[in-house]
DNA sequence: CTATAGTATGAAGCATTCTCATAATTAGGG
DNA sequence: CCCTAATTATGAGAATGCTTCATACTATAG
């Protein structure tokens, strides 16, 4: 099909006049002159009556015009259609809402300066991002080193550490070194998998703490440390205020590197420009860009 | 508009493959392929969900798909409706009746064996073909060499004698020499143009004839001089017939040669490919091509 | 009858599109 | 569970077609 030949003459039927339609569509009026003759070569008719003062469709011009005026509008309401709804389509972001709390917060108030335009969708959840849903972009997840997946960046935010209230320092039970956990209550998330990692750090595997309690959310895990529920494994640089206001202590000088923040984007979701703006921006802001 | 793009996702979509896309297009896999990744990235989503068993929509090529659908399906018909009364569009042809009658006629068969699939559209009329007339093709007209117009090819078949019924060349005023004529009726066609250029190529410009008269066709004016009516101009190689069977005789041993038939052919009209066969065919017959 | 505003044309450069060769992916059968 | 067969993906280079440039041509209006 002479597509590009059918638009030129339905771009010249519509201005009734060739240097007109040229303009519209960016080119010379000699390329569309071209793109006419051989339009009318190729169906072996003529399908304008040309004369300096406009241009006439001729009667076999009028009758694909339309047909193909009708569907070059179609074409150009669909592309609008889906590049509006692209361009105001929110980006899908996944986030744990610790992060999203302790770290993106403070810096989306920057990012929306330098990025105006598109708006971004938060969903908070632990589990690895379900990117069936085409409608999620990104997913910054936790990880610990070799079980990351393959289209997943390490943000080089995370480790842990136990955290306890100050009063855990000092008294019957204090937290001296690792092994005085026995007596305390360990705060997990949803499994005891880090604890185990950290213990096995601290050269006691088999340590059994006097309670576990479970808390998915690690901002309310946290909030139950500060509190003196039990003892929390926390990203440090993640709650720096904490810690500098005394709300928090780190009883020992041991951290389980593996484990840390990674951003996960599916390379086709980087198509979206804007999920791709978003994603090089968290990398930039985390300096693993 | 990226039309290629689009019509290569409509093709997509339908066959559910790009295989088989690819291959009602008439070109590779890999051109297909390349075409829908350069679309996904222009729009920057996702259309298609690739597998090996089969192509399906995403919910936004789905959405695209509607209306591209749509319209290509409308390019196609308007393009093959056109094509089609292109194809079936008789070639308007106007030609002298008397170059109709003894020239085309008995060759027309063997134009049909050769050349079947189009229809011809004869009229007849001594005028120039007018060619605002969309259509008309084709016109076979009567030139002297210095006036014929741009766009036309002299076929050689031409010359002006003198003829008559074999009677007139004996009894009381018959036709030995040219200024003979003085006694006899010429028959002429619209005006005595004719008969002066023959009567001045014979040094008689001045002679004036017994009496005028005028028939506008040619055949019915060869037929009054067969019938002993008076002398009319003749092109030999046109009534051979007659003059071999002794119906008409030529007394004059001189023929104004500057007339012939010339093909008008404008230009624009050759881009119907029928014409343009018929058009070689006659130039050929003819041995000007 | 010239000026002006349009279209036509041919050659050459440029860009897009296509192909080729091959890799990567996925589903189904042994 | 691996292997095969069928499909899509990819990158580089080739081919095609589109565009431009420069200029010719044509018609209309003053």
């Amino acid at each position: 099909m002479p597509l590009k030949a059918l638009l030129a003459f339905e771009t010249v039927i519509r201005h009734r006049s060739f240097t007109r339609a040229a303009s519209e569509l960016g080119v010379t009026q000699s390329a569309v002159s071209h793109q006419l003759r051989n339009l009318e070569d190729d169906l072996g008719l003529k399908l304008l009556d040309r004369s300096t003062s406009g241009v006439v469709p001729s009667a076999d011009g009028e009758r694909l015009f339309r047909d193909v005026g009708e569907a070059m509008n179609l074409l150009r309401l669909a592309l609008d259609e889906v590049r509006e709804t692209q361009r105001t389509r929110p980006v899908g972001v996944q986030i744990r809402s610790h992060f999203a709390l302790k770290w993106l917060a403070p810096r989306l108030v920057e990012f929306w300066q330098r990025h105006p335009g598109f708006d971004l969708h938060f969903q908070h959840s632990n589990a690895p991002g379900d990117f069936s849903d085409p409608n999620l972009h990104i997913s910054i997840e936790w990880y610990s080193r070799d079980t990351s997946p393959e289209n997943s960046t390490d943000l080089r935010i995370g480790g842990l550490t136990p955290a306890c209230h100050p009063g855990f320092l000092k008294g019957e039970n204090a937290l001296f070194q690792p092994s005085d956990l026995i007596s305390h209550v360990l705060l997990h998330e949803s499994d005891d998998v880090c604890w185990r990692e950290w213990l096995t750090l601290a050269g006691i595997p088999k340590l059994c703490a006097a309670r576990n309690e479970f808390y998915e959310d690690t901002n309310v895990r946290q909030q139950a440390a500060l509190e003196g529920e039990g003892v929390a494994l926390v990203t440090p640089s993640l709650i720096k205020d904490e810690l500098g206001a005394g709300q928090l202590v780190l009883p020992f000088d041991l951290t389980l590197e593996s484990y840390s923040y990674h951003l996960v984007v599916p390379a086709d979701r980087l198509i979206n420009p804007a999920a791709r703006q978003f994603s090089n921006w968290i990398k930039r802001e985390c300096g693993v860009a």
